[in-house]
DNA sequence: TTGTAAGCGTTATCAG
DNA sequence: CTGATAACGCTTACAA
């Protein structure tokens, strides 16, 4: 385990700093020196110390991409295309935080250590103040630090957590609430408008790429009513995270504009993750607490998969009993049984967006942050309940 | 952008070295002085430069894991699980080859630079001779660099590959092909017993956790002639990987047993990659050859869903019409219409292990190369050909 | 265009 | 148990 910059610059007959360049290629050598010393690193096999060059260069090529957990559709898409985008210059480490907010600052502060060249931090927030004042603390430190954060599928942190800019450029976005369309609804925690971190342009900034969950939510519900659904039940994600609220917050939305807020708290149950079993038994949970919702919907596909396989057990029929919906549009959510009506949010595209925000080689959006739409799919397991047909 | 171990040296009234051994815990040091320390860290929210320890120490801790596609949830799965065994102390870089030999070769050289601590393949390899020689001189340089090496989900490499170990230590293991089962139906290829990589116990030696494609295959083949099947169509993955061959021969030899190879390779057909269009167009073609099959297996359970969904949009019932059968049994292959009869692979404790063979907190299986079983499960995808009904 | 030399921030070896 | 003091391998002004 030898071979050093040293060997090569020997055997090439030139300095290590000539070696350096020639490796870097970001300064003028001439053409017979770069040939001489290229043939030695061949025969030499030399490969580059990374540590020593990134303590020397005070910079790394490593980009963090924190996700709850890699194996969850929602997370390895959104991994896989910033991963697309970093390409073979950078490389990206992937820290699976299993939503545990102890684990995000944990992993926040290995990836400091690294001097991470960028963090991508994917996914839903956990809303808890204090959480929320850390995470800033140690986010803020780390663009100090010259990293780039972005953040992709949560909303945008508030100015007080991450302890403010320079002043000047950071301007407040356009944006009135911590998502579009929840000033409509009047979710009470989404309170003061403003408030969010500008985008300080391509320097150091913040950037956010916020999902549209809420109104995404809101157009399943209005499309289940539609069908003349009333009874709709809601087997939501784990409680006090963002994503998880913003849906519901669409569901109520909808409901509350016409008039059937009234029993959407007895319709709702929580689910411990974002997984199948949380849908089987929300399902179940549902069906017991007395009349029966004649449809549900599901904090997102895996979770509607649960359900489905729930009511089956039950001897009910999807969607001829019972409407189910899902969120997220996975890929395999086409071909579950029956296909699910879901709302589609962009993984992907967003993904790649963020890692290319991630490298500075796409400019911050105006205010810094920018939303994420949500479409509306609907397939086979909506339809009109009983009574309508 | 500051804050150095000396920085905490001398808020703390002790030397750097006392700092450093304080933070790495792994030499004895005054309570009270420790205590001073960690203070001292606290109040100037000093973070270890990663680099600069990692050149110091030459060690690293990050540990590389090659995927061709971290959204796959082949390689999701074991990803995450590998995830999941390496905590919080070491940091897993994830690379997207996307089933390129070259990019395999480009990431390996990017882990090497950064002195990974370990280094876990998964998925099949490409067979190509010329490209397992450079893999095995990449992986022999990781391994001489004290780098551990897994792979998982491929099949050992050869000696010639590698370059031999010491002698000594790198006794032949006691399989007798490349992968079990393969002797019984004769792949060409497969050819001469032994001539894998020893396990050198704890020390550089690369391990293997090789799958058992073709007595998966076999069995699933198998399963589909009792029921009565003669025709049966293959939509196999990508040509030239080990997955691909290895499900094929499996497939094959079954065939073979009851004297059905005659028009196997009419009605194989390869896909480009594990994907569902691959699926969908395999299916297409497979029904323009003339007879059609009475089922057909698919590459895996992502390619399953694109066949059904092409024979579906060609008016045809699954498995009343065509049975149909996947492969790895992902997470919402039950929850397909119908629900997918396919092959299990243990694909999270096969990674969980690769995991833990990598940080060298288990041993290596004898002979370095262990197989991971699969296991047939049947559900509603396969049923008796009409003939039989 | 190329060489020289001073760091970069830790760890590890030796004394004390 | 603690403190100097060399490495560690590379980058980058500054010279030549």
């Amino acid at each position: 385990m030898a071979v050093t910059l040293a060997d090569v610059a020997a055997r090439a007959g030139v300095s290590a700093a000539t070696v350096s360049r020639v490796l870097s290629g970001n300064y003028p050598v001439a053409a017979h020196t770069r040939g001489r010393v290229l043939r030695a690193v061949e025969e030499l096999e030399y490969v580059v110390n990374g540590p020593a060059s990134a303590l020397a260069a005070a910079s790394s090529d490593l980009v963090g991409v924190l996700v709850n957990d890699i194996a969850d559709p929602f997370f390895g898409i959104m991994a896989s295309a910033v991963q697309g985008e970093i390409g073979d210059r950078k490389l990206a480490v992937v820290c699976n935080t299993g939503g545990s907010p102890e684990r995000e600052l944990t992993y926040l502060t290995l990836l400091q250590r690294q001097r991470a060249a960028a963090v991508v931090v994917t996914g839903g927030a956990v809303e808890d103040p204090e959480h929320q004042a850390a995470l800033g603390a140690r986010l803020k430190r780390l663009t100090e630090g010259g990293a780039r954060v972005v953040l992709c599928g949560r909303p945008p942190m508030r100015d007080e957590a991450v302890g403010g800019g320079t002043g000047a450029a950071g301007a407040t976005g356009t944006a009135a609430g911590t998502e579009p369309g929840a000033a409509a609804g009047g979710a009470p925690e989404d309170a003061p408008g403003g408030g969010q971190v500008g985008g300080r342009g391509a320097d150091g900034g913040i950037v956010t790429l916020a999902f549209d969950n809420t109104g995404g939510a809101r157009r399943l519900t209005e499309h289940l009513i539609s069908l003349g659904h009333r009874r709709i039940g809601y087997v939501a994600g784990p409680a006090h995270r963002t994503t998880t609220r913003h849906r519901l917050d669409g569901h109520r939305q909808a409901l509350e504009a016409r008039g059937l807020l009234a029993d959407a708290e007895a319709l709702t149950v929580h689910g411990w993750a974002y997984d199948r079993p949380s849908g089987y038994d929300g399902a179940l949970e549902l069906l017991r607490r007395g009349t029966a919702p004649t449809a549900v919907l599901a904090a997102n596909d895996t979770v509607a998969l649960g359900v489905c396989a729930a009511l089956r057990d039950q001897g009910l029929r999807v969607p001829e009993d019972i409407s189910v919906a899902g969120f997220d549009d996975f890929p395999y959510s086409v071909d579950a049984y029956p296909a699910l009506t879901t709302v589609r949010i962009p993984l992907h595209s967003a993904g790649a967006r963020a890692g290319r925000l991630a490298l500075g080689r796409e400019g911050a959006p105006p205010g810094g942050v920018a939303t994420v739409p949500a479409e509306l799919i609907v397939r086979a397991s909506t339809a009109p309940p009983h009574a309508f047909r």
